[in-house]
Order: C-alpha cells, then sequence, then structure tokens
DNA sequence: GTCTATAGGCAGATAGAC
DNA sequence: GTCTATCTGCCTATAGAC
C-alpha cells in the first residue's frame, strides 16, 4: 500500500478502480470483463478476484469512490465561487470535464442499465443522485433568496431539471462526439434560471 | 406472413423485434441474450438466427421500426395539435407514456451503450435524435413567431435542451421507478419556455 | 498478492434434418 | 420456418501452489 519504487504506487486495488472505472463510463458495466482490466494492468484475473471477489463487490467500490470524489469536488465549488450562478457553472463544468475524456458520468451510465444490477449498486446509484440534488437545492435556494436565481415551484425540482438536464446532455452528445451541442443544451437548460441575460460558457471558449 | 388462425398473426419477425424491444428498453442492447427472446416466445435460437442472423440485424431493425414509429407519433401531434405549446405538451408526454412501463427510450438507452455498438446502429441512433431534432426546431421556430414561445438563440439549440433534458429526466426517474420526478423536472424544463405561467401537466393527474 | 489451471455456464452463431 | 445438435469462445469465479 506504501510507495516503494520511483514511480509512486497508488496500490493494486486503487489502478483496478481507475481502469474499471475508465471501462464502466466508456463502455458500461455489462460492457467489459475481468479479462479486459488484466490485460490493460498486466495481471491475471485472479488477482482482480483476491481485491475484488465479485464484479459486484468491484461495482460498489467503483460508485463509493466516485461519490466521494464528487462530493469533494462539489466543497471545492463551493470553496472557490460566492456567487449562486457561478457555483451552477461550475457544476456544469464538472459534466463537461467527464464529456470531454469521451465518458459518461459513471451513474448516469448506471442508470442506464440500473435494472441489471445487484441491489446494493442500485441503491448507491439513487444516492448518488440524492447527494447531488441536495447540493444544488442549496445553490438554488440560496440564489433565489438573494435574487441572483429565478424559478418557480420547489427548488428541488429545479434541482431535478438540472441533474436529468446535464446526464442528458452528456448522454446524447456522447453520441455525436460533439462539445458544441453539450454546450449548447446546457446554455439553453440554464438560460431560463438567470434573470438577466447572463452567458453560461462566453463564446465558445 | 398472413393471419391464417384465430388470433391475428403479427409474423414471427415482428414477435421477436417486440420482445427485443422491451428487453432493450430495459435491461439494454448488452443485457439481452437470443435465449431471453427464445424462452419468452417459446421457440429456440436457431429460430431467432433466421429472422436476424447476428444480433447486430436485430439491433438495426429495432433502430429502423422504433424510429418510424416514432415520426408517425410526431406526425400525430401535429395533426391534432395547432398550438406550439401544445405540441411540446404531445412531445413530452411520448416519454412519459414510455417511462410509465418503466422502460427507458430505446435510442437513449442505445446512447448509453454507444460505443459498443457496430456502427450501422451507431449510425441509426444518431440519425433518431436528429429525425427528433428537426421536428423541434419547427415547432420552436413557429412558437416563436407567435410569440406562444420565448427562448433565445437558435432553435436547434432549443431543441437539443428538450431532447437532452427529456432523456436525462427519464435515465435519472427510472432508477427511482419515480413518475412524479420525471414530472416535476419536464415542467422546470418547459417553464422557461412559456412566456405565461403556463402549467405543463396541471395537477399531479 | 499473484500465479497456473480449471470449473461451469452462457454467449452468439452455424450445419443440416424436417 | 423451425427444429436438434453442436461449435467456439468468453464470462465470472474458485482451488491451490508459490
Amino acid at each position: 500500500m506504501v510507495a516503494r519504487h520511483g514511480q509512486p504506487d497508488a496500490g493494486t486495488a486503487s489502478r483496478i478502480l481507475d481502469v474499471a472505472e475508465r471501462l464502466v463510463q466508456v463502455r458500461g458495466f455489462n460492457g467489459f470483463s475481468y479479462a479486459d482490466i488484466a490485460t490493460e494492468l498486466q495481471i491475471t484475473k485472479a488477482a482482480l478476484h483476491y481485491h475484488f471477489p465479485a464484479k459486484a463487490d468491484l461495482g460498489e467500490a467503483l460508485i463509493s469512490r466516485y461519490a466521494s470524489r464528487f462530493a469533494a469536488a462539489l466543497a471545492d465549488i463551493d470553496a472557490r465561487n460566492a456567487e449562486p450562478y457561478a457555483k451552477l457553472t461550475g457544476y456544469a463544468d464538472l459534466y463537461l470535464q467527464v464529456l470531454l475524456s469521451h465518458k459518461m458520468c459513471l451513474c448516469g451510465m448506471l442508470a442506464a442499465e440500473f435494472q441489471t444490477l445487484p441491489e446494493p449498486m442500485q441503491g448507491a446509484v439513487t444516492r448518488f443522485f440524492d447527494q447531488n440534488e441536495s447540493w444544488l437545492e442549496v445553490v438554488l435556494t440560496r440564489g433565489r433568496e438573494d435574487r441572483s436565481l429565478q424559478f418557480s415551484g420547489a427548488a428541488r425540482d429545479a434541482a431535478r431539471m438540472i441533474v436529468g438536464g446535464l446526464e442528458g446532455a452528456m448522454l446524447v452528445a456522447r453520441s455525436y462526439g460533439d462539445i458544441a451541442r453539450f454546450r449548447a443544451a446546457t446554455a439553453n437548460l440554464f438560460a431560463g434560471l438567470a434573470p438577466a441575460a447572463v452567458e453560461l460558457w462566453p463564446a465558445t471558449a
């Protein structure tokens, strides 16, 4: 578990998770096998089973780590931005970064495969969305209070529109390999929230 | 191909497509096998291969039929509704009907699995989205002309927000088995398009 | 922790009889 | 058109040596 060589040793389990995470985000949980990971890391399938006995265990670990990293990213957005609209922009940027590497959101992908997943993974996926909605709900509520954001109805419902809108925009844009498509859809998604005519991403930068 | 018995004979190929379509919409293209269809229809796998030699052939036929049916549904919306906003409501209802049977949009599901699909299926998926965007673009353009709809920027971009927003709202809501979640997200999605405070789905009907 | 070897099952697909 | 029978390959997972 400790670095012993010139290159920092991330730990086998961690490297397995890195490869598996990318495979799920690109091909889906039902679209890769232990053999794919073993080949890429140049170890055997048996070694993988030592770290993650069943594929379901690997899946749970993947979501858990992804959710933790996402929570840290949300905390970072809060730390770096005071304005609610800037927080929303930062939030949308998280999705954009994933799309730039031709990947789908891990939990968006798993949501598509939801009915084929073992129950523990299903619960972990919905908890991820709950986590996102809760954070957005706070941002939206504060934004409406200080009048920097406008929307009607419950903040939780507006949060659900944003999560769904970004996940869907990723889903479709990835099929075209078209980042501009994602930007356009997202800009329109947020357009209704800003009282002034604020640009989400100025120009096509 | 012709009905010969008391029950109308939809044709084996057609019945195969019916079962396969539902399986893809629930479990994904990589989440079902010929054996699943064979068991349900009480025929053998070999019989399936007679109608659709490879799974990729079945996949192409599925998208083709789905797109045709969708085009007919759009034409029906045009025939039944004159007002642009009513057309949008009818469009959203198409998605709602799919979600009510605990299914994902066929092409939304295939978009998630996009990277694992044979190339002909990939092309058919993006053509489906193109078809949707084109129809929406016309509706949105007319709505802005007669001032019943408002949005900034290109109508095509607003169309992309709607397609992505509905696909994503379905994707997430299906994980919760929660129709209300889809309604809430969709209502917020369309809220920014209506100049007046029009209710997409009055009450929670 | 990682290996070799293998079990046991299911995948997509084909040959050839009827 | 549908069947039986079968092939080949990959899948998840385990046993046991090192």
